[in-house]
DNA sequence: CATTAGCTACGAAGAATATCGTAGTTAACC
DNA sequence: GGTTAACTACGATATTCTTCGTAGCTAATG
């Protein structure tokens, strides 16, 4: 994951991670739900991300079925990282409290969050 | 800000926010300690920056004093939103959790996190 | 007062993304 | 077995961003 995927390469992965292991014509419908999107269009990008080493896929019927090839945890650490840099320039507690503040977060969010406050204090030494 | 500050665009923005209004040649130099850049290249974003409204300038002897003109904890929620969909599927408990999970907290943080965290609990019914 | 240094304005090339359209193949259907 | 439907492969256009180069103006310099 040299470079990481573009915004429209993470709606399918986002998809995909979800979902697990989908056909072009069903990633194509999913994503159409909330913008049109012409079926090609899906099926280059998809065969761009194969390419770039982001999907895989197998044999399916007369088709292919593709499954994401990256990890969620390490797309999104890396993405964090570009992200945290360019927007807050590397203030993770800037990005953190900004985050709490502006999205509803439920008692069992919350509850998540003392306990890894919880051990993030005690690691520390 | 109808459309958000490119990448680069917020490199400037930082440094702006940062030390206040600076001249091109200023922004220059700085962002040149970093990485190598054209002076042209830079009047040129700023020029662009200019006139999408993300930056005013007053005149300043032979050329122009530049300032932000936009706010940077609007311009930091409105990226950060775009982000959190994009990355994190629009949870931002993820991406809180992983961002706390991956970078150093310092203590001090911490307590400031937890002060939040109770102000969060209280508000909430 | 001619030369030079510092700026600005602006067009344009380059590179990365995003989006489509066309052509060709194969399997299913009258 | 000819027609249609579902796919794939791939080239090409459009759009955005990024980065430079050139030209022109003005003030400072010697």
């Amino acid at each position: 994951m040299q470079v990481p995927p573009t915004a429209s390469e993470l709606t399918i992965l986002q998809l995909l991670w979800e979902r697990g292991p989908l056909t072009v014509r069903e990633v194509h419908d999913a994503l159409s739900e909330e913008k049109e999107v012409v079926y090609t269009t899906i099926l280059k990008t998809m065969q761009v991300m194969l390419d770039r080493g982001f999907l895989s896929r197998k044999a399916k019927g007369r088709g292919h079925l593709y499954a994401a090839a990256i990890a969620k945890a390490d797309t999104q650490d890396k993405l964090l990282d570009t992200f945290l840099q360019r927007a807050f320039g590397g203030s993770a507690k800037g990005l953190v409290m900004r985050a709490l503040g502006n999205y509803r977060t439920s008692r069992k969010d919350i509850e998540e969050l003392k306990a890894l406050i919880e051990r993030l204090e005690n690691e520390e030494q």
